[in-house]
DNA sequence: CCAAAAGTGTTACAAGTACACCCATGA
DNA sequence: TCATGGGTGTACTTGTAACACTTTTGG
C-alpha cells in the first residue's frame, strides 16, 4: 500500500486568501492543479515528509502546520491504493515565493474564491474544503492567524483577517476591544507606514511567551 | 510501507469509563494489552477495517466513530515500518459483550484509571491519551456523551457521565438546568426503575432527529 | 474638502456561575 | 428515621451584541 502526504499551504494578503497549488505535468491529471506533496520514506515520519517535499516542490518553509485527516477511498489515485495524510499549514507572506500569476509556473498562489472543483486533480478539491473548515474554526480559539500575518501588524489588519477567513464581516469596535483584552497582543507604539490614507494604525506583534504564561493561567484565546 | 488501523473504543458503567483492549497471544508485546485494529485490505477504506476488526476481535458494533490521528513515527513497530489511523469510538453499555474479568480472556473492558503505559504495547499508551483529550473536548460541543449510555437515562445519570469524563464535578443544577434547555433530550414520563433509593428520576432520551433540527437553526449543543 | 482608514464607549440583554434547601424512598 | 438520590430557584457577575461619531491624512 502506498502512503503519501499532502499539504494545503494556506497564504494571506490584502484581504485574499489563498492556496499553494502545483500544476501538475505529468498523468494522471495533467496540468491540472494539484496540492504539493509525495510519499513518504522509510526514514521520516509524515510530518517531516510534508516539510520535506514543501521545500523541495516550493521552497516554502511553513510557519504552522498541523494533521487534518488521512484519506483512504479505495480508488483515490487511478494509479493504485494510495493513501494520503492530509496537513494543513500556514504561511507569512513575507515568505511567500515569487508569485509568477503572469506566466504558466510550476507554483502558484491561487485565491480560495477561484477555485473550482474540476480544475483541481484527485480528491484535492475535498481535501482543501477540509482544511477551510478546520481553519475556520480553530482561528477563533487558537492563536494561528497570527502566522498568516506579517510580524507586526495594525488591529485593523488583523480584523481583515478574520472577516476574510471566516468569511462574514465581523463587528470592528467589538473584535478590537476583544484584541486589546489580549496581554499578548502587545502595541510597539510604531504605527504602520504603508497605509495610504487616513490615520496610521499602530502596529502590533504577538508574543508567544506571553501567551504561553497566560494559557498557563487559563487565559484563553478567543476572536 | 504497512498500514493499520487502531481503535479506542471507550465504554461507561457506573461512574467508571473503560477501553477495550486486547491480550496479545504473539510477540512482539506477548500477553500485553493492545488496542483492536489491524491491516488495511486493498479493497477497503480505513474505517471499514475500523468497523471489520472489531467485529472480528472483539463482537463490539460501535454507535460513534470517528478519526483521530495518524501516527507515523519511523519506529514504532518493531517488526518494520508501519504507520497507524487511529479512530476512537463510543459504545452504549447495553453492547457490551460479556465482560470476563476474572480469567485472561483475549477482550477486556478496562478502567482507564488503572491504566499503566508499561502493559500496554506499541505506542498504545500515547494513542489512548490522544484519544481521552479528544473525548474530553468533543464531549461539551457534540452530543457524543449519549453513545455512552443506555438510550432511556435519567439527567443525574448524564450528568455522573460528563463529571466522569471531563475528570472533575461538574454543578448538578446547572448541569441540568443546561440540559433541560436542550428541547431534542426529551423527557419521557417514565421513572427509572432501576434506582435504588430516593426519588425515581425521570427518563430522558437523545431525540437526533430534533438535534439536527435544532443545529439548522443555530442551536448549538453545550454541556 | 472629501474620501478612506483608525480609533473609541455605552447600554441592553443574555448567559454563566455560585450557592442551599426540600422531598421521596427504601433500608 | 436516616441516608441517599432527585429535584428545584435566585441573585450576582460576566460576557456578548448592537450601535455612531470623531479624528487624521493624502489626494
Amino acid at each position: 500500500m502506498k502512503v503519501t502526504v499532502d499539504a494545503v499551504v494556506f497564504g494571506y494578503v490584502e484581504g485574499v486568501l489563498n492556496v499553494l497549488l502545483i500544476k501538475r505535468k505529468y498523468d494522471p491529471f495533467k496540468s491540472m492543479l494539484a496540492l504539493p506533496g509525495g510519499y513518504i520514506l522509510e526514514t521520516e515520519r509524515a510530518r517531516e515528509t510534508v516539510i520535506r517535499e514543501l521545500k523541495e516542490e516550493t521552497n516554502v518553509d511553513v510557519d504552522y502546520l498541523e494533521q487534518l485527516y488521512t484519506f483512504s477511498k479505495v480508488d483515490r489515485d487511478p494509479r493504485g491504493r494510495t493513501i494520503t495524510i492530509a496537513y494543513y499549514a500556514l504561511v507569512n507572506p513575507s515568505k511567500f515565493t515569487i508569485v509568477a500569476n503572469s506566466d504558466a509556473d510550476a507554483v502558484e498562489w491561487v485565491a480560495l474564491t477561484s477555485l473550482k472543483k474540476n480544475n483541481l486533480a484527485f480528491d484535492h478539491f475535498g481535501i482543501i474544503e477540509y482544511a477551510i473548515t478546520r481553519l475556520r474554526i480553530k482561528i477563533r480559539y487558537e492563536p494561528i492567524g497570527f502566522d498568516l500575518l506579517p510580524k507586526d501588524f495594525t488591529l485593523s489588519q488583523l480584523h481583515r483577517l478574520y472577516s476574510t477567513v471566516i468569511g462574514f464581516e465581523i463587528d470592528r469596535r467589538n473584535f478590537i476591544k476583544q484584541a486589546k483584552k489580549m496581554d499578548f497582543i502587545v502595541g510597539l507604539k510604531k504605527y504602520d507606514s504603508n497605509s495610504k490614507r487616513g490615520v496610521k494604525g499602530e502596529l502590533h506583534r504577538f508574543d508567544e511567551k506571553k501567551y504561553q504564561k497566560a494559557k498557563k493561567n487559563g487565559i484563553n484565546f478567543w476572536l
